[in-house]
DNA sequence: CGGAAGATCCACT
DNA sequence: GTGGATCTTCCGA
């Protein structure tokens, strides 16, 4: 496959991919292709790995009980607008608002496979291959992203993410979801199966989760 | 008003 | 595995 053709034949994903709940967007954004111009360069790469954070109701999101500060203020805005928030007072990372409109709902974007422009996100991040994008705060920086993007509607934006029209999600499991305390088990955690750029190996909360045997960062459950 | 936590990442041991 | 960078928001005193 040539360069670009991943692209050439896909569309550019309408307002009503993201007019549904935010679990489902997570789960169908996996394999879409974004491609990113920012400062004149292209970047193109396959999303592996989101989390769903479902906006007022969720104890986990930014949204939580309503909260609004000027720093999320764009998680209400309308599905398809990018939500681009500060991490630990370094890193910037990419949401896309979901359904419904004004609940806060949205998806974050975890881990990306490298597919175009490597030796620049390469140059950007001074890391190998496979921690290029294995990661949000990771990705944003590979892809050039700041909070520049944030409250722009996707579809307008120099960040851009396509699917063929009839896009079939690749394998994938959900698990619970990293780096959060509050609902932490709720399986909002999507990543492709196999993959090799996610940002830590995908795991699975099951019922049985058995008692004990736990490391003390419990990061591998299972 | 001070301290701690947070949707993270990295260098170092 | 541990701790530091860095900054906004929240909560208790």
């Amino acid at each position: 496959m040539a360069p670009g053709d991943r692209t050439r034949r896909a569309a550019l994903l309408p307002v009503a991919f993201f007019q549904r709940p935010a679990e489902v967007v997570a789960a169908e954004l996996l394999g879409c292709t974004l491609v990113s111009t920012l400062d004149g360069v292209r970047i193109a790469a396959r999303i592996v790995e989101t989390e769903a954070y479902l906006g007022v109701d969720d104890p986990a999101s930014h949204a939580w009980r309503g909260r609004r500060t000027a720093a999320n203020a764009s998680i209400y805005a309308s599905p398809g607008t990018w939500y681009v928030y500060r991490s630990y007072g370094m890193h910037w990372c990419l949401n896309l608002v979901s359904a419904p409109a004004g609940q806060g709902a949205a998806v974050l974007l975890r881990a990306l496979e490298p597919l175009e422009g490597i030796e620049t996100m390469a140059a950007r991040r001074g890391r190998p291959l496979r921690e290029l994008c294995a990661g949000p705060g990771r990705l944003a920086e590979a892809l050039g992203a700041t909070r520049a993007l944030d409250g722009l509607a996707m579809r307008a934006s120099a960040v851009t993410v396509h699917a063929p029209r009839a896009h079939v999600p690749p394998p994938h499991v959900a698990g619970p979801r990293i780096g959060i305390t509050r609902a932490a088990d709720w399986p909002l955690r999507f990543c492709v199966a196999g993959s090799r750029f996610l940002s830590r190996p995908p795991t699975r909360n099951g019922p049985a989760s058995p008692p004990g045997r736990r490391t003390t960062h419990s990061r591998r459950a299972q």
